[in-house]
DNA sequence: GATGAATGAGCATTCATTCAT
DNA sequence: TATGAATGAATGCTCATTCAT
């Protein structure tokens, strides 16, 4: 009985982690983060609660990497290229991306949305965010100084909070949230 | 020989329902609504937790009791009255209001937000808002009918997520967050 | 304002002692004493807390009293004189008496036997009955004892239990526990 | 390298749960159902109140294995057969043991007595019990029946409320009441 | 790597009892 | 006599985490 190679091992623990954080995604957002318990996480992964200290920590270490992977999946959907110089067409596409693509996965948003207003959770995940977010945020600025206003800092922020807004109602309604005329006025506001 | 008078005890009865009200509204909106226990909140509160339960059934009454507060308070601080027509000058004056606000009492709305993401909390909340927040949005989308717009109620929720969002990011980040550019573009846009 | 005589305190607190113990014994034999809360006894006799503690040191109290109380009562549907002799006719009366009362009051036999066999309350109990019931089993010792049997008091005993047993069958389910026959049965055996 | 095996887990289970609920008989039976704590249970078992809920649900669902148990239990020192024809020897065996029995386990059997006169936990009692005594109770009935008696089912339950009345005396008092004595009245008057 | 038995602190809630009025 | 606000200990139960296997 030769044992596993470590690359096959590397293998398993990367698999088995995806498992975790995907039940983990489900179970928080079903429950939230701190109603949940880690034995039903355990259970929806089909792995004993035992394992999952295995690979995490602790249940606060699966609720951060499960945010580090939301940012990386949001940068990824959103086909975020910090080096490139942002377009009024590629504006558009990142506002129409932005309201529809939360709909594709309501979980994981959801999920997020309710750790921001979390006072002790909230930090962990702003100290895990804002820097992977800064070099994003500056490219937005950017577009905004190239429209000529004069604080672009200043209108990105509004940018930012508008867009998380409607992101948001369209979470929290998305049968009736009026998301093609929030689109329309978006882009007739910011392009 | 008698003991305390009815209206004596209905005195005692509302400064403590209040006491015990402020004190949760504090650790609810510190700890959030399922971390926090019953027991910081007596603590705050400067009563046993026995006594809690002579004035609240239980720890979510509390927090029912709290919503209903919340949203009172916000009608009188924002001066809603739902029989008068809303003018420009009163539009401006709901825009400026909304904004401001939630930066005098940060405490209260963060309650209110983590809430609203918080799916088991979130049906008890819209039980209790929904049902009086009614007659303030119709209000609101007859002023939007007033401006010609094609689809007034679309146009009021892209205007109530709009000013959701920046109320959101000035209460996540008061310092830094540009109201006043917030404000000036909220007027710019809808009035 | 002249205040009560001596003489009208003592009646009202004759009646309110009565009020308390009536409600005493519904709320305990429907809930177990244990499980029943003094609130539901106050709030059933209509009293305040406060004062079925000016009526009784205790919970405990109030049981006490109840089971001095059901004593008396039975002794008196019983027409117990522990000076008679016993007849057969007497002692048919008695059997008869014994089946048949507890179907009127059953809340207050049901009670009785749930304590019966609770160890700690039990021994409670016994401490106000035995000395109590001693002279009406000496007398019925003695009725056995004219019969001729060997061992009058073991005889007495067997009597006893078995009186009871039917009696606790008769509690438990009235509908279909053939009483009628039970009686012929042990004036058969018996007398 | 390996976990414990299945089986390993098995035995550990059994071996607890009949830990468990032996602490649970005999604190159950001291003190009563409703009175005695879980921590109380844990305690004398020797376990952490935790565990006890690995094992069982709830208190109630402890009250009910215990239950169980004792029915099975009964049945077998009882030597039941259902399916035999009582004759009058083996009539007189379950008299002897019936009364005989109890004596040697008397926490099991004050704790069943308790039961049944507890209202609310009567009918979990009795929900368990009844199903399973049904076929013991007909096979008595036949016995009478064969006896020539008018109405076998009747007599059976004087029968049974008879004995029930004996075993509870034997057990209220063990050192005093004529056990032989009632042995022999029983066995004179029903074989 | 994997299990699940085991722990102990913590939770929401209840309740007998006290006491200022 | 009468009230009910107030207490604090106790209750049934949960759960993140540990650890022997």
């Amino acid at each position: 009985m030769s044992p596993r190679t470590t690359a096959q091992n590397e293998i398993i623990r990367e698999e088995r982690k995806a498992q975790i954080l995907d039940a983990a995604l489900h179970v928080f957002a079903e429950e939230g983060y701190h109603s949940a318990s880690v034995s039903k996480v355990a259970k929806r992964a089909e792995i004993s609660k035992g394992l999952m200290y295995n690979y995490f920590q602790s249940k606060e270490e699966v609720l951060r990497a499960l945010v580090v992977d939301l940012f990386e999946y949001a940068m990824n959907v959103l086909k975020v290229d910090v080096n490139e110089t942002i377009t009024d067409e590629r504006f558009k596409e990142i506002i129409e991306l932005s309201i529809f693509i939360p709909l594709e996965e309501p979980q994981r948003w959801k999920l997020y949305m309710s750790l921001v207003f979390q006072q002790d959770v909230a930090e962990l995940l702003m100290a895990e965010m804002l820097p992977r977010m800064g070099p994003f945020m500056k490219q937005m600025a950017d577009y905004f100084e190239g429209k000529g206003y004069d604080d672009p800092m200043a209108m990105m922020r509004v940018f930012s909070a508008t867009l998380d807004g409607i992101q948001m109602h369209c979470l929290l309604d998305p049968t009736n949230f009026p998301a093609e005329t929030a689109k329309e006025y978006l882009i007739k506001q910011f392009v």
